[in-house]
RNA sequence: GUGGCUGUAGCUCAGUUGGUUAGAGCACUGGAUUGUGGUUCCAGAUGUCGCGGGUUCGAGUCCCGUCAGCCACCCCA
């Protein structure tokens, strides 16, 4: 088959599935950089699983929605096999498994892809990356505290601060339902309460009566508790004198006062925290804390780190039973956040240092120059051809290179050369050996 | 999975009731300038009009299908 003929392939990616570009690339990384550093920060240690697990360990666990959205599949092996949608469910698997060798409480963190068969939208992919942090083994309200002091300080950490926090206990909407004797249909319940922001008190009252079979009045009074608006203060009285009698609900009320208060405390801004008795989440396995966070500036692209406490996650695992909280960072939406609010700076290069080559004959000269910087931590790159020397400028400007190091055979004989800074736009003139000293304290 | 909108150069878009060889800006490449970058000037290259089929003497334009993106639902990071 001659070259002319060939069939070609057009190359292109799957629906929801995407390439990511080093100018991407480089802030995506730099986003999971952060996220390990606080994550460590907090005692949390890393695990990974495999992104292909046994169907039966995965299905059912985050609702009948979820398992509609899984990737699924027959091996060559005859196994019926499925891609991970969370990393929740996986850890579940993992701690039933090894939590004799891991001891409890047990923190890990978990930064991996998942896949969901959704329609994909602005900052929603078929493909993407997790950054999951839990800790598994205590049902003390403390853990939930340092949860959200983990997602607090994430963002934070990414120079955000138009953010908060949405918090809420499924037991103080257990409460509810149980005192209205709703308990059976808790799962339409919640979903339609879910919708309220959106869709109004109206069309709530509607789906719940006519979904979830409630009468117009069980309607109401959920309603009535999901509409409770003011400071948190103001919220958790309210609140707790609906639930009057409830205990589960009592103490619902009393984890998340607990919570806002200690974290309040602890210094994180109340502004930031708001508890919201509306925000249900649609993942079945939650028993108490729910955690949503929004940007103020980009709050249709959705949850950009959600989480919460699920006591009873490993049960078809494992008959010891396994509480744990825990919250993820959603990787690809928040990078999709940051690049539609400005906040990606278009750099296309690691590394900060241009060496222009020039003269061919001293090629060593430059790779022994370049490594020099290097071992002293700086990273640098030597231009690969001799060409003109506006053309190597511009592509140093080009990639975002901050540094331009420019050196001839006068230079190296002299044993100086020429920095330039290409951002400032200035130059000077050092000796080459004081050069990696010099780009040290510059960079 | 359901419904809607969109698809023309690398990017943002123009393109008349269907009519010859499909355009602009930005970006790109080369030169002005063989050792000094973001500005300027000159020159150049670029498209199976997303893909496939249909109607027509003739389709970027109309119809159907398909793929992809966006939006709403569902759900969610």
């Amino acid at each position: 088959m001659t070259k002319e003929k060939r069939q070609l392939i057009t190359p292109r990616t799957l629906k929801g599935f995407q390439d990511f570009l080093p100018e991407m690339m480089l802030p995506r990384e730099n986003l999971m950089a952060t996220c390990r550093q606080v994550f460590r920060s907090f005692g949390f240690a890393p695990i990974d699983t495999p992104a292909l697990e046994y169907s039966e360990i995965l299905l059912g666990k985050g609702g009948n929605e979820t398992d509609k959205q899984m990737f699924r599949f027959t091996d060559h092996g005859d196994r019926d096999v499925a891609m991970r949608f969370d990393l929740t469910v996986p850890l579940a698997r993992f701690a039933s498994q090894h939590l004799n060798e891991l001891g409890t409480p047990f923190k890990r963190y978990h930064m991996a892809p998942v896949w969901r068969g959704e329609k994909p939208q602005m900052g929603r992919f078929r493909e993407f990356i997790q950054c999951d942090f839990d800790i598994v083994g205590t049902t003390s309200v403390n853990a939930d505290i340092e949860i959200a002091m983990v997602i607090h300080e994430v963002l934070s950490a990414l120079g955000l601060e138009a953010f908060y926090l949405r918090i809420n206990n499924r037991k103080v909407l257990n409460g509810l339902l149980d005192k209205l004797e709703l308990a059976d249909q808790s799962a339409a319940i919640l979903r339609a309460l879910d919708k309220l922001d959106k869709v109004g008190p109206q069309a709530v009252q509607t789906e719940m009566i006519e979904q979830a079979g409630t009468t117009a009045q069980q309607a109401d009074a959920v309603l009535q508790m999901a509409q409770i608006k003011g400071t948190n203060d103001e919220v958790l009285k309210q609140v707790s004198e609906l639930l009057e009698g409830s205990e589960i609900g009592q103490t619902g009320v009393a984890e998340l006062e607990k919570l806002v208060k200690t974290l309040t405390k602890s210094g994180i801004p109340e502004k930031r925290l708001r508890i919201d008795v509306s925000i249900a989440r649609g993942l079945d396995y939650y028993t108490g804390t729910i955690y949503e966070t929004f940007l103020e500036d980009l709050p249709k692209i959705g949850s950009i780190c959600s989480g919460g406490r699920y006591d009873n996650l490993a049960e078809l695992y494992s008959k010891q039973s396994l509480p744990g909280v825990g919250a993820s960072v959603g990787l690809d939406r928040l990078l999709a956040a940051l690049q539609q609010l400005g906040k990606i700076e278009p750099v296309t290069t690691p590394a900060p240092v241009l060496i222009a080559l020039f003269e061919e004959d001293r090629l060593a000269d430059y790779l022994s120059l370049a490594n020099s910087l290097r071992k002293a931590g700086i990273g640098a790159e030597v231009y690969p051809e001799p060409k003109r020397l506006g053309q190597q400028l511009k592509y140093a400007d080009r990639r975002g290179f901050r540094f331009a190091v420019i050196i001839g055979s006068q230079e190296f004989d002299a044993g100086t050369c020429q920095l330039k800074h290409l951002q400032e736009k200035t130059s000077e003139e050092i000796t080459i050996a004081e050069l990696p000293m010099r780009l040290a304290e510059l960079c």
